[in-house]
DNA sequence: ACTTTTACCAAGCAAACGCTTTGCATAAAT
DNA sequence: ATTTATGCAAAGCGTTTGCTTGGTAAAAGT
């Protein structure tokens, strides 16, 4: 009850020299350094005091670009999946025209391990994982992003279930891959190079230390058969 | 604030006439609710208070029974593996002795699919989602058991392998097919007697509607290639 | 008959939480 | 030069939370 001394501007405002405009450049930062503690400890177990420090605000500033700590959580996951779009839609448009059915998935299948594995890629996991403590209107909102997401796999799994190479129905199908694909979040562990210590997945004794390469190659082969 | 009259012991104890002698039916009470709560709400977003509430009791009486709240929730998921470990004993048990790999790889799949979709099966979902909210030393707990689980599928899936059925590697098939599984409690909702109403999942437009057999047909259409 | 144990109830505490309010410093606009 | 908008800091409000404490009725043990 004796400590609230020099409480009178102590490290005031030392950044932003000159007129830098950031722009949302805090925002982002919110949006960045919620989207790490998310994922690292959940949506409930992060308090928005920790969000905060991480970005050298005061408790309460947060709320100044966010109305509460739900709205937050959205910014995240649409940031996320808007991040996962331009890389997909790139990863798409860069490889040749008509390449074979199989090749697509496969560029589909290591662009999703690198959105949900990759290095800086909080924000997909945390889609994933914390849904839930959106309300309904906004996860009507994820969602339909989402499902345009996931509707450029549609099409490629018809290819290959037409040419006999994906034997089980495609609408399952789908949703099997992407579960085995998403389920990755909770056990993979990059080879080597461990920057960030996170709460460590469940379930290991002799990990694989497989490379991203290593995990898409093990999906083709589990999902599809040889080409006839 | 004026409606605290009549607190003296109006709805006192009306229940256990004679000497039924509960033996822990209390207790298995609360795991029970406990697990419908932390799979319906989350395990942060479901109070104690309404724990207790949902088995009749007073907020504080739960810690008589469980030390704190991280503890009811490893006795759910203990809970949950000894059910599952008995289903699955007894499923892989009670079929003919050298039956087929693919049978074997059938009956487990299956099994799970019980475990994770049945009616009252809300303990394997809470393990799967909620671990991170568990103390090492109770994370520790639960993955000896769930190893345990896990490692009847290993053999089988070497078999598998080894005739030529299951061409990826046997570890990261292992895994990936238990993403594939476990994440059905995702977006799997049962085709008619809906009973209690949980958070609706994630993405649905069209739902497939599948029973839980069709669910097994697909993942061993979709994992497995046919016996030469 | 007496004591001990079991299984709670009733009440509340201290801490943490999401969020609000107010005010101030800087930069841009006028 | 004055106003306006921006981007926070500072402080705290009200609620919820996990958990504790003290008591008590009934059952079990002796």
């Amino acid at each position: 009850m004796s400590e609230l001394v020099e409480p009178k501007r102590a490290r005031g405002r030392p950044r932003k020299t000159e007129h830098e405009r950031d722009d949302g450049n805090r925002r982002q930062a919110l949006i960045s350094a919620a989207a790490q503690l998310f994922h690292r400890k959940g949506y409930d177990a992060t308090s928005t005091r920790e969000i905060a420090a991480l970005v050298g605000m005061q408790p309460g500033s947060p709320f100044y670009h966010f109305g509460n700590k739900q709205d937050l959580l959205l910014a995240v996951m649409v940031e996320g999946m808007k991040q996962a779009s331009e890389r997909q839609s790139s990863a798409c448009a860069a490889q040749a025209k008509d390449l074979s059915a199989r090749e697509q998935l496969r560029t589909l299948i290591r662009n999703q391990f690198d959105v949900l594995l990759g290095p800086d890629s909080d924000f997909i996991p945390v889609m994933l994982y914390e849904w839930r403590s959106l309300s309904a209107d906004q996860r009507q909102t994820i969602t339909q992003i989402k499902d345009g997401y996931e509707a450029v796999w549609t099409p490629v799994l018809h290819a290959l279930h037409a040419s006999g190479q994906l034997q089980a129905p495609v609408q399952l199908a789908r949703l099997m891959i992407f579960g085995a694909l998403n389920w990755a979040v909770q056990w993979y562990q990059p080879p080597v190079t461990t920057t960030v210590q996170r709460t460590p997945p469940i379930a290991q004794k002799s990990l694989p230390r497989a490379s991203l390469d290593d995990l898409t190659e093990a999906a083709l082969a589990l999902f599809l058969r040889d080409p006839t």
